[in-house]
DNA sequence: TTGCGTGCAAAGGTTTTGCATGGCA
DNA sequence: TGCCATGCAAAACCTTTGCACGCAA
């Protein structure tokens, strides 16, 4: 059984009011402080572990010295069946719906033997915004 | 300038007689003690650093809560051209060289304005064998 | 001799765990 | 009243950093 708390629901709101964004253990702890409901790391932990073991919220690790970033995904199953792209440079998450991408996972599986799970891939790049500012840094 | 080292010889040879594992930073210092060349982790992670900077080595973090993965790739520049798949039950590394997936940069480069880093994307899954053992398990 | 590489220990950061307390049902 | 959730602190872990020493060139 599950009980419902304070902590649980605002958490859970600010994850989906943000579900364009990338976020950090550090940001849900100041944003609940400033909230005026202060929240200790470890239920911070505890919640994220159990919302992505439910498939609500995706875990990302990207290079292993900074902390992890969570982003709310929902129970809509169809986030389990597209890819993601993710920009190294400003952490923006895209969501790919895309035929040819769908085409991806039964190629790999008919021709490579791997069945890819797409809810773990991320393709990892930069986005084009980021990359006209980086040109323009360049010159 | 840089200096060949006994330590820094026995370790690229190991990674590169592995080049098919992934390995951690704890096996590489269980390795190197067991073959007579103790090594601080300090000087493990230094290495791996520069070779995974010089391009030689790739660098995997998969959840996080374990320590990061390393793998020989070697100065081929074609790994860099290819994806990669990973199993996440047995951690087999599987270089993918697919016609279809070299479009697929493109593609998403054209289409969604995304420009894909496919050195740093690797699809995660299951491989068949895997796969066949875990739905022998299940019944 | 020069200065890079190494080793040790300490520090830094993130995440987990234990235990007593608080709060939902 | 039962039991889950929380908070705090401590612990565990991985990784980085500082500094003195060793060793390659």
């Amino acid at each position: 059984m599950s009980y419902n708390t304070r902590q649980k629901e605002i958490l859970l709101k600010f994850l989906h009011e943000n579900s364009s964004e990338h976020i950090t253990v550090q940001e849900i702890c100041n944003f609940m402080n400033n909230a005026g409901t202060p929240v200790g790391t470890a239920t911070v932990y505890r919640q994220l572990d159990r919302l992505v073991e439910q498939g609500f919220v995706r875990k990302y690790v990207l290079d292993g010295r900074s902390g992890a970033c969570y982003q709310y995904t929902g129970n809509d199953s169809k986030c389990f069946e597209h890819y993601h792209l993710k920009c190294i440079s400003c952490g923006k998450l895209i969501h790919l719906d895309c035929h040819l991408l769908n085409e991806i996972n039964s190629h790999i599986f008919e021709n490579h033997g791997f069945i890819v799970d797409s809810s773990k891939t991320v393709f990892y790049g930069q986005c084009v915004e980021c990359n006209k500012i980086q040109k323009g840094a360049e010159k």
